[in-house]
DNA sequence: ATTCAAAATTTGTCTAGACGTCTATACCTA
DNA sequence: TAGGTATAGACGTCTAGACAAATTTTGAAT
């Protein structure tokens, strides 16, 4: 590489990695070469490159995260908690594509959180879903939901297949529910949910608490999701 | 200066020098040691306390001039470019003294663009102000008007004793006038600006050309002023 | 006194190296 | 197999020094 007079050559780095990032070199999430394959790259100092980075990271078009690496930001999705956000809706409209994978389920008996949240005895069947939804493949948010067994026999299949909750709820006749409640808190995520949202586990999520309730006003989910706060924000209303 | 551990010593200068500013050690617009003089205050490297700076200039709570140093960033204020912006109400809002002080004035004849302006004929008298506005003893602008001087007679001693425009136009049986138009551009001062500014030569002023009319739509005032970019912001609406 | 050029100041950039902290991975042990 | 440990990899901080660029000061010449 050589620099052109009367630009700092850290700014020029700086400019050069924009480009590559606007051309697809370096993909949003993953990706970024490390400091010393950038000083290889450029035949400068580190420390040169680190003033480029620095500026990035200041620009919000690059995140770094110490002992892991630097990472092309995501664009942060905004997610506004409405009464009736469907996460495939809100993705899709970002002209990004959505996608909502089952990791496990079972059924087990309500313990008294879950009880009192779907409106049921303690000690009911209910299905426990975790799934993971991702944007383009870029995993946004693990999402832990209770549905009441004795109304949803069989949706799990459905879930699978259609890899919509929305969906799902449709086939067993509810063509509208309503978001209930929304408690929001920020917590770092577990190790399994890091792994899950491939992000470092010193990195917050943002974790909501909600019930969904069926034009009835009966609960038919109760759920905790875990957003990662990189990658999405959430916009209440 | 002994450091804490767990903190990283250029945040512990930063927060150190935040203080300082807050007790008013540093007054806003000039001041600030040199970055020799906080090497020997804190005992550290140069690049230490340059690491400390960089964070207070990204936060704008200092401001550096390459070859000159670095001072406390002035609160920028707002300034909005209504019809009826008036300097004195503006000032007073931000809870910050104002003051205009009249440096000079003559009546001279209008030459081919105040008497536009004026919508009088050229060689028309005119009274010409010069006048340097401040917000806490600190100049935010100075501005050359013109106003007609047949309408206006004995207007210069009015304005001096009330220091306001708008209070001597009163006098003469304006209640209400409005600002018809507005040129904004950007340029060096002339020395002269500069120094009633108090502000280096190198810095730029923002111009606006304006004409006010009273309520019969009939020019009353042709004026430019710089203001300073450091110090204040033009917000158009 | 003014002007012009040189010198001194002051901040900006770059290089070099050392060590600390955090993360991920491999390996070893129970 | 599970869990802890050691190690390597990667970013964070600090020091040291040199030179460049911009500004201010100094001083000499006119």
């Amino acid at each position: 590489m050589d620099w052109e007079p009367g630009l700092s050559i850290w700014k020029q780095i700086e400019k050069q990695l924009l480009a590559d990032i606007s051309d697809g070199v370096f993909t949003p999430g993953e990706k970024m070469p490390t400091e010393m394959e950038l000083v290889r790259r450029f035949g400068v100092n580190r420390h040169t490159v680190r003033r480029a980075m620095a500026a990035l990271v200041d620009s919000n078009v690059v995140r770094v995260e110490q002992g892991r690496g630097a990472f092309v930001q995501e664009q942060i999705l905004d997610y506004p908690l409405g009464s009736k956000t469907r996460f495939s809706q809100i993705v899709s409209g970002r002209h990004r594509l959505p996608d909502k994978r089952l990791i496990s389920s079972e059924v087990l008996k309500a313990n008294s959180t879950i009880a009192q949240f779907l409106d049921v005895k303690p000690g009911t069947r209910v299905i426990e879903l975790f799934s993971v939804s991702e944007a383009d493949g870029v995993p946004l948010a693990v999402a832990t939901s209770y549905l009441p067994a004795a109304r949803f026999d069989g949706i799990v299949e459905i879930f699978v297949e259609t890899k919509s909750l929305t969906e799902a709820f449709k086939r067993f006749g509810i063509d509208d529910y309503t978001r209930k409640t929304t408690r929001i808190s920020a917590t770092l995520p577990s190790s399994r949910v890091a792994n899950l949202l491939k992000q470092a586990r010193n990195r917050p999520v943002i974790s909501t608490e909600s019930v969904d309730v069926d034009s009835a006003g009966a609960p038919i989910e109760y759920g905790v999701t875990a957003f990662s706060s990189d990658r999405v924000q959430l916009i209440v209303e």
